[in-house]
DNA sequence: CGCCGGAATGAACCTTGGTTCATTCTTTCT
DNA sequence: AGAAAGAATGAACCAAGGTTCATTCCGGCG
């Protein structure tokens, strides 16, 4: 039946629309956003460079859609466990923990989402997840303030802080090279999400 | 005499160079990296464009020299704060703020050199003058360990964590916008410098 | 005064990378 | 099977921006 027929279709559209969108998200957890052109990313889905306009009206469009996806994806998990309650330490320590560990297993596209600028259209998605980021962590803060675990500080600034630290030490271009073991991975992580429990709990008088 | 004039000559030739080159740091300081076109570099230092080449033999050697000079300037102010002496907790507060009142001043040129990515030639000097700036909290951060002032932590982690810090919460697309009051400006220094000194100096046990 | 060499000019060139569209191929319906 | 609709193709097009170079300009020297 027509019916059928139709459905199968649009499957079939959908299929190809997420192989593509896999194809360019790949390109950029590779090489960063400079990876991502038109004519590699057609390549790597295999398709024609025409077809990809079939899907998204630009380049642009494209790279929100995955910088939509990959976010959702991410401050899904981090939310759940901001949200999951217990000693605010212990969550903000979960939470860095939780971020960081994701992060490390795709550092160049953790680095390309959160850092690495793009044009104007784009920016303004990886802006919000940015700030998405930020306010889970500025939201985990709060508790710690209100039941009196963390020091008075600004949540707002910290909260930027802990994603600048992570940022910097975790995925940035300072961070030691991609291929350490896991075990110094896992230094990291701790070293980082320790740094951060020490600012948000300790007294900060000299 | 032929002598008088050659240093004349020189001498204008020198004073041409730094005009173009401060009108490309201009540029930078404005709009960022993407603000510096050769032909926009050229119209502000009131030079034609194919003139600047007379100068610099490319594009990423003018940006690089850019870099290289704002580095060298606000690392030699950085460092002789750091190698002051005095308690390294104080040190590492007036280290922060020193650093964090200049960007405060030029918040755009603070970011192109720490955070925003050029092409690669010109990339690896921001790189190293990055991991200078890290190196500088670093070694405050050892002091502070020797002596037993601050907890183990790893330095070069958290030298890092600081830098990424202030950059997020400063001068990052994140921070407030530009032109908040000089009132807001100095608490939110001072908020960031709270915050790497508890990191610190806290004790990190939950 | 007329010539000469170096500096300046800026329009033209070239490369890179996003976008388009006339053509070809596939699928579906009769 | 044959035609119509839809999807795919990829070469050509276009814009942006860095670089070049034939030409012009200018100050000093014989």
């Amino acid at each position: 039946m027509a019916y059928r027929r139709t459905e199968v279709a649009s499957q079939r559209l959908a299929d190809k629309r997420a192989r593509i969108l896999r194809a360019a998200r790949d390109l950029v957890a590779e090489g960063g956003w400079a990876a991502a052109q038109m004519d590699n990313v057609a390549a790597k889905a295999d398709v024609a460079t025409g077809t990809v306009y079939r899907y998204w009206p630009s380049k642009a469009e494209l790279c929100a859609e995955i910088v939509a996806s990959v976010s959702e994806r991410e401050l899904g998990i981090l939310t759940a466990v901001a949200d999951a309650g217990g000693p605010p330490s212990e969550t903000l320590v979960a939470a860095i923990r939780a971020f960081a560990s994701r992060a490390l297993r795709g550092r160049r596209l953790a680095y390309a989402m959160i850092a690495e600028p793009v044009d104007p259209e784009v920016e303004s998605v990886r802006l919000d997840y940015r700030a998405q980021l930020a306010h889970c962590f500025e939201r985990i803060l709060r508790q710690g303030i209100m039941r009196g675990v963390f020091p008075r500080l600004d949540p707002t600034v910290a909260a930027a802080c802990i994603v600048g630290a992570f940022m910097e030490a975790l995925v940035g271009p300072l961070a030691p090279a991609r291929g350490t073991g896991a075990r110094a991975d896992r230094h990291l992580v701790e070293e980082i999400a320790r740094f951060c429990l020490r600012a948000s709990i300790g007294e900060g008088k000299p």
